[in-house]
DNA sequence: TTGTACGCGTTATCAT
DNA sequence: ATGATAACGCGTACAA
């Protein structure tokens, strides 16, 4: 039961190897009825283009590494959507690494790509250091989402300016009590705590920043804790939807109404984000063009590999919906 | 700038190549005091593993394809991981290939994992005729997840028992106009139609099936047009979360309140189903276990390929919330 | 532990 | 323009 080989092919349409091989890339140096004959006896005998073999025989790389911080996060997925948008025309190969819930297995799954021997790889929700980024960056061309990382190229969501957004609605609200709960300050994603604490500030407020992780438990468990203090916040501005979720959810088990008991405002505008039931106010980093913009700068990177690290900014938007309210009297 | 082979490894610790792969595929017949010198100085010259190389080389595949129906729906994420946690530990390469909008390329999915010459394929949420399923099984091993196809292994999740579960659950709550928004006939998930038809039967009702796709925009419009019908229902089971979202879309636009002018009930019990806003009641698959049981399919059929084709069978489970409540008068 | 044939396409270089 | 021939890429496997 041997697999069937280029040979296989190249022997039963009477041509050389080197033939069928032009003809399954669609090469010129063919012409097109002998490509059609080629291509439809090799469907005869059942031959599949060897990807392995060709990209090891190949002397330029042909795809693009992705990696997805993690699947459950929607947010990755409008990326990967985005990604894919433009890669497949291009037909270039995605190959797919998906991160672990802990951060020091990043490196790792960086390091599969690279053995994938990937041209390229572009990184959504990278959790290292930008020193590590950096030198990874290297060995194989990074491409960083929504995150910027200096010598990097990256497609950066203004955070600041979304932390900004998001704290200037509350305020606008008449909030005054809003607490900012932060994602681990080792991850890089500072910019949303950032433009909070500066937003606050230029109000006269003083800024409360709580650190959280990214599991929605710990954020309803921290959550809980501030609902039964004697400062307890009016607002929560959550670093992302999975904790504002996890805020959600302590406030059920007060039976206290978003929007109105207390408001809450996360980060991504995914899609749990969006149900009827839920309707999160949330800030919008336009995953699907960040993810399209990225893999533009990936191809444009396989043609001048020698470009300066480039950075494409993008701006988030406010998205409105039950979760925020006028502070209750 | 050529990348580093393991010939350079090779001569900077002074021992053979092969010596060296051994060292790095952690294979016996190397002490254990030079396969870590070779990995050091690996690591000082900057050298990857090339899987491709590897793979090409090697006789036996080493690496198991997924194929994950859509990243949008948190059930295919929960068989992920289900799917590492086995896969993982075992030193097996996963390889991803996600499917796309228009069914037909699920065919070319797998595919492309073929053409990465993975040793077998666990795919989740495959939409394509058994007989297609089957013919593709021929060629390298599949492993069906959450579907029964004749003659390839599959990890069933007894549909027709979850379809049953639900529709007694709403017609223990009193609902006797109940609804089944079904998935598109094609696609081969028949099983919760039909557990839905024999339990409305067996009540002496008449079944009423509706069918949608995957969109939830699709289902929301429906829904619409059924409550806005004389004969409107007073449940709706819609074949999976994602169309019963849909569901709640329709009923928030008529200020209907999901559970007490309406129960609606979903299917696979993804995370947006837990949402304390959204709270849907829905049916669980278990889709960590499902992963899990796939992939000691596919390690097994590693070790014994001649193994005739298996079935896993698991029962789905009723998971009770706030979108389902008894019939109003 | 080592030497080396081998796996399977790709990419020059040549011939028609 | 079309097509053929042969060297090459980078590990692995097996005999020595």
């Amino acid at each position: 039961m041997a697999r069937t080989t280029m040979e296989d092919v190249a022997k039963a349409a009477g041509v050389s190897r080197a033939l069928v091989s032009l003809a399954y890339r669609n090469a010129s140096g063919v012409s097109e009825s002998t490509r059609a004959r080629i291509l439809s006896t090799g469907n005869q005998i059942g031959y599949v283009h060897n990807r392995i073999a060709a990209s090891l025989a190949s002397t330029k790389p042909a795809s693009i590494g992705v990696f997805l911080q993690d699947l459950h996060n929607d947010f990755f997925a409008d990326v990967y959507d985005g990604i894919r948008e433009i890669a497949e025309p291009k037909a270039r190969q995605l190959v797919l690494s998906v991160g672990s819930r802990n951060h020091d297995r990043d490196a790792s799954s960086l390091g599969t790509l690279e053995g994938a021997q990937v041209g390229t790889i572009i990184a959504a929700g990278l959790r290292m250091a930008d020193s590590d980024a950096l030198a990874h960056s290297q060995r194989t061309p990074l491409i960083a989402i929504a995150r910027h990382i200096p010598g990097v190229d990256s497609v950066y969501s203004d955070n600041v300016f979304g932390g900004q957004l998001a704290t200037e609605h509350l305020l606008q609200l008449g909030h005054r009590r809003i607490v900012f709960l932060a994602n681990p300050p080792t991850d890089g994603y500072l910019g949303r705590r950032e433009g909070y604490e500066t937003s606050m500030l230029e109000a006269g407020l003083k800024p409360r920043v709580i650190e959280s992780t990214y599991a929605r438990s710990d954020a309803a468990e921290i959550a809980t804790e501030l609902l039964a203090d004697t400062e307890a916040p009016t607002a929560i501005f959550a670093h992302n939807d999975q904790a504002a979720l996890g805020v959600l959810d302590a406030l059920a088990a007060r039976s206290l109404v978003p929007g109105q008991d207390v408001s809450v405002i996360g980060y991504d505008n995914s899609s749990v984000s969006n149900t009827p039931g839920t309707a999160l106010t949330s800030i919008d980093l336009h995953a699907l063009e960040l993810g399209r913009e990225a893999t533009r700068l990936a191809l444009r990177r396989f043609e001048n590999p020698d470009l300066e690290p480039q950075l494409v900014t993008s701006t988030p938007s406010l998205v409105l919906r039950a979760t925020t309210g006028p502070v209750s009297t």
